[in-house]
DNA sequence: ATGGCTCTTATTGTCAACAATCAACGATGA
DNA sequence: TCATCGTTGATTGTTGACAATAAGAGCCAT
């Protein structure tokens, strides 16, 4: 039975993981926003499972820190302040560096290629105007970035941060006057990492959270992140 | 009511929590080595609750990566290839860089001083002899360095990779032949903390991590990490 | 002896019922 | 009018029982 496509092995999703995955999505959209409740009775009833999965689902989103857990009253999705967005886009940018260091020890020319593809989508998206797509594309290409360095646990961390970062972007949505410059940063960066030039692949990086911040909180200034 | 002692909020630590920090102590510590099973039957009866609590702890150290869960088979405490051993020192490295650039913005002598005292307790350590004793400091120190940068997503990330280390150093246990270098290294980061020395701080972090690599894997030279 | 079949056993996965807890409401008394 | 205190309703926390699943033992036919 030789198919075209290499038969790789079934994964059975568990329903813990199912019911993780819809809460998980539905909350990086907004659908359920911050502060909203979520009731392990209801969800269970609309899923047509018992409370005992559920739980295991709301479980693991507590301890990605998507909810919030107050004992024996509830579960709520988290309310970010100015000091956990800042937190997040920290600790997003030293994954990211960290992730964009072993690319530069691998195949930069590949790894760069393959970002310029998610800025070259961007930027159509941009030209449509779309502008939930050049979130996605902007998301994509993070993801993207992190998942060439081929390392599981900087994946994991990066993606519990990446959906608080969707969840971020829903407030942010519209804060760039000119997506333009969106895109010419993350090229800045795609081109850096292609072009192997480690330090300003830092530099860039660390300036594209600045930017970030800078744009969610128009009256500090950003971080010094000056190298010494 | 004025008690002399400020009264804080109690903490009711929710079973699950209490019987996951019981089962990661002894993960950490070794006592269940990896591949050993964890049976929820027997953890309850041994701890005189149900199986859903336990069930809940167990499924927290799965996410964490101390355990791997087969569907209808068990959960086995974590066995780390030499992959896996590299990707936790890099994990580790990335968010320690990331937590001392954190540290370089705020108050650096405070950071440096409060490091050579974990230094000096290793030193203290190495001097009686007590193996156990210098481990412990190590990882207080690489404790530090991260709670001192106050970001709780980089403090949660580095509290996983620090008991994935732990498991580590059981395995790497008297593979320092002299360890007055080990307490060399760290006041070596210390200092370079205390004096703001931003860039010599990454490289020394940097070199820390090669180091227990050769150790580890004394066959391979380390990865290539200089600055372009 | 060996390949395949069934049966057993050990373990997790799921469920529904019950207990514990907390916030909000309303009654009570000064 | 206001503070206090019990009551109530909603929600999570816990439990024991049962279902589903997979590995391995034993049996049988070849």
């Amino acid at each position: 039975m030789k198919s075209g496509q290499e038969l790789r092995p079934i994964v059975q999703e568990s329903t813990p993981s199912l019911a993780a995955a819809q809460l998980r999505r539905h909350i990086a959209e907004g659908t359920l926003p911050p502060g909203a409740q979520l009731v392990e009775a209801d969800i269970a009833r609309e899923l047509g499972v018992s409370r005992g999965p559920i739980r295991e689902a709301i479980q693991r989103l507590t301890q990605e820190g998507l909810l919030v857990s107050i004992r024996n009253r509830g579960f709520f999705v988290s309310e970010f302040d100015e000091g956990d967005i800042r937190d997040i886009y920290e600790a997003r940018t030293a994954v990211e560096k960290a992730a964009a260091s072993i690319l530069a020890d691998g195949d930069p020319s590949r790894a760069g290629a393959e970002l310029l593809g998610c800025v070259d989508r961007m930027d159509e998206a941009r030209s449509a105007g779309d502008q939930v797509a050049i979130s996605e594309a902007d998301i994509a290409f993070h993801e993207r970035l992190v998942a060439m360095a081929a390392s599981p646990r900087l994946s994991k961390m990066h993606a519990t941060l990446l959906t608080e970062t969707r969840m971020c972007l829903n407030r942010l949505r519209g804060r760039y006057e000119d997506e333009s410059v969106r895109v010419a940063e993350h090229r800045g960066i795609a081109e850096a990492i292609r072009d192997g030039k480690r330090d300003l692949v830092m530099d860039r990086l660390d300036a594209h959270k600045d930017d970030a911040l800078v744009r969610l909180f128009p009256t500090h200034e950003a971080s010094s992140t000056a190298a010494s």
